[in-house]
DNA sequence: TTCGTTTGTTCACATTTGTGAATGGATGCA
DNA sequence: TGCATCCATTCACAAATGTGAACAAACGAA
């Protein structure tokens, strides 16, 4: 659990004991390459930090997989829009390798911030990881051209290729895996 | 102020003692036609309901204006990034025409709150404003062609052709004027 | 009103991306 | 081991979008 708790530590001022009544409402899990954290029609009621490992988050659209996010270690999942509204989800999320998160459940996150009102700041570091990264997606989508936007991917996540299935890279990226093929050879 | 008063009593459920008391807080400000609610390199300090008008929010690239989002009547504006994490502001707020809000500082937000908490769902109720949106673009952008995202944003704001330049709507779609021009020649 | 500026349209041609099919490698399972 | 499936690559051709230019229409300021 070193990188949790040196999130918790990098982020937030908590002394010890907070810590520690912290890391007691989270529990541990680890998940099988191909397993869901969340499936579409699915209330989400949890929130968990990716310890290890990598998830990706889609729509099932016409048979095809379109991802709309990537999660890697010291990441946060959580479907905002089903948490925060009580709503049924629109994405799943699953695991792209075995993989390992600290989950917390909502009625745990609510007893949880009686005691320590300050965990309330990791919902809304949830909510600015969300929208901070969609914003930018679809600044890119909309201002470079694929080319472009592969760079950009490659510079922001250099070992994405060791682990997402190409085909997901391009669907993230708005284009077709022949796209993303062609793209490639010519660099 | 009868959008602003209705979306108060649609929204949440604060007694007219407690509406009065919002009401108190916020100051109203009419902006006109290509005047700023924020420019780029600002500290975004305050919250605004759009009574009246419109606003646009872009980033200057390459000498060109690249829109990422419009507001009307009964949107929020702010610049969620700036003002929650105390930065300056990548994006600039002008006004389409003109316009009337409703404002709120961050320091009489704090009060305010401290009189009403409820109000801190407003700040909620902005963040997902501005994620939804922009996780709906991204995806829009990703999946569909130029075409679609077109009849799409006539979908969702059929009037949006009385109100925003024609190379702003081009721009928000990710295409240039030209293509926009051709798109609506064909239909 | 008149003139200059801004915005929208059209065109021909270039570039980018999609499509469907064929191929070969890798992977996993019997 | 052999076979089937999945994934990435390549190709030729089609479709979508960009580019630069010319022009027209709308708008605003004097």
């Amino acid at each position: 659990m070193e990188n949790f708790q040196s999130f918790l530590a990098a982020n937030f001022e908590f002394n010890p004991e907070e810590t520690q009544q912290i890391l007691n409402c989270f529990e541990k899990k680890t998940l099988k390459k191909g397993a869901y954290f969340l499936t579409e029609g699915q209330y989400c009621k949890t929130v968990a930090f990716v310890e290890k490992g990598g998830f990706f988050f889609y729509q099932l659209m016409d048979g095809e997989e379109k991802v709309c996010d990537f999660a890697f270690e010291g990441d946060w999942i959580s479907q905002y829009k089903s948490l925060i509204n009580n709503l049924p989800s629109e994405l799943s999320i699953k695991a792209l390798v075995d993989s390992e998160i600290y989950w917390l459940d909502a009625t745990a996150m609510d007893k949880l911030s009686d005691k320590v009102p300050k965990v309330l700041i990791i919902r809304t570091k949830l909510a600015e990881q969300y929208f901070t990264q969609s914003a930018e997606r679809a600044d890119k989508l909309a201002t470079l051209k694929a080319e472009e936007r592969y760079q950009w991917l490659l510079d922001s996540h250099p070992k994405i290729h060791q682990r997402v299935p190409q085909y997901y890279i391009a669907s993230y990226l708005g284009i077709k895996p022949q796209s993303l093929s062609r793209i490639r050879a010519v660099k």
